[in-house]
DNA sequence: ATGCCTCGCTATGCGAGA
């Protein structure tokens, strides 16, 4: 079963690029962030006609997450538990019907948090709690299950190729590390260093300031997996050369390959 | 130092992103 992630930037704007990447690329399942779109307004039947079946949490203008599947999808559920004001459309989850196993598959856009400090960082540290407790409810169930998107955290310094430019960033300071390391020290392994050692791997590159042919980058679109889907972890790899296409998104895709 | 780009908005510049 082979699993992927992608903030996309806007599902409208990358419409050619997202069906030309399921198309070559292939996943079971992808994983989408930051659609930028209500419900009513995705591109549903495009992706259908390519063999998926699309659940999406949207909302208008920003964020907005989706789950594409060729494999059957059961209990679907939207929005993170922990705060019934908040309207913004960053989870969604649903059980993925594998050949051998299923998996309880999450897919998240966790909060920016800049400014930091200020109350857009407050937001983003609140979101890790509620991230928290939703990750200890989901060990509570023993089975395989993984948490993967957009997490907007820099975990080390080797996973930034300036790590002294992000001293100060929400993506970086020690409270958001602090937060992403407790939740994986509920029993998650992140499976992408449990792969690969080192620096130089990254799935973002800004815009801005010609970051990507600096290969100016920062590793912040990740796979937690439990440990009943770690057993099943085969590969986990980031897929960069999407990054130098035609009008792409500034994430690039990130993979988890499970026996499954 | 700031902004550099890119997206969506019922726009015609702005907020948000990271």
């Amino acid at each position: 079963m082979k699993i992927a992630t992608f903030n996309i930037n806007g599902v409208k704007a990358r419409i050619n690029a997202l069906t030309d990447w399921l198309t070559e690329s292939a996943p079971d399942v992808a994983l989408l962030q930051e659609i930028k779109s209500v419900d009513e307004g995705f591109p549903r039947e495009m992706i259908e006609d390519l063999g998926y079946t699309v659940e999406t949490h949207g909302q208008k203008g920003f964020n907005g997450v989706a789950i594409l599947s060729k494999l059957p999808l059961e209990d679907i559920t939207r929005g993170l538990p922990g705060d019934d004001d908040d309207e913004q459309a960053r989870w969604i989850e649903a059980t993925v019907i594998g050949d051998t196993d299923a998996v309880r598959v999450c897919g998240l856009y966790l909060p920016n948090g800049n400014p930091a400090p200020g109350p857009k960082y407050d937001y983003k540290l609140a979101w890790m709690e509620r991230l928290h407790a939703r990750a200890e409810a989901l060990l509570a169930d023993e089975m395989p299950a993984l948490m993967a998107g957009d997490y907007n955290i820099i975990p080390q310094p080797e996973d930034a190729k300036r790590p002294e430019a992000w001293t100060d960033d929400a993506l970086f300071r020690p409270e958001s590390r602090a937060a992403f390391r407790k939740i994986l020290n509920l029993g998650f392994t992140e499976a992408f260093r449990a792969r690969t050692f080192g620096p130089g791997h990254y799935s973002f590159w800004d815009y801005q300031a010609g970051a990507w042919n600096k290969d100016d980058g920062i590793r912040i679109d990740h796979f937690l997996l439990s440990p009943q889907c770690a057993d099943m972890l085969q590969e986990c790899w980031i897929e960069k050369e999407v990054r130098g296409r035609e009008k792409p998104s500034d994430h690039v895709p990130v993979w988890v390959d499970l026996k499954a």
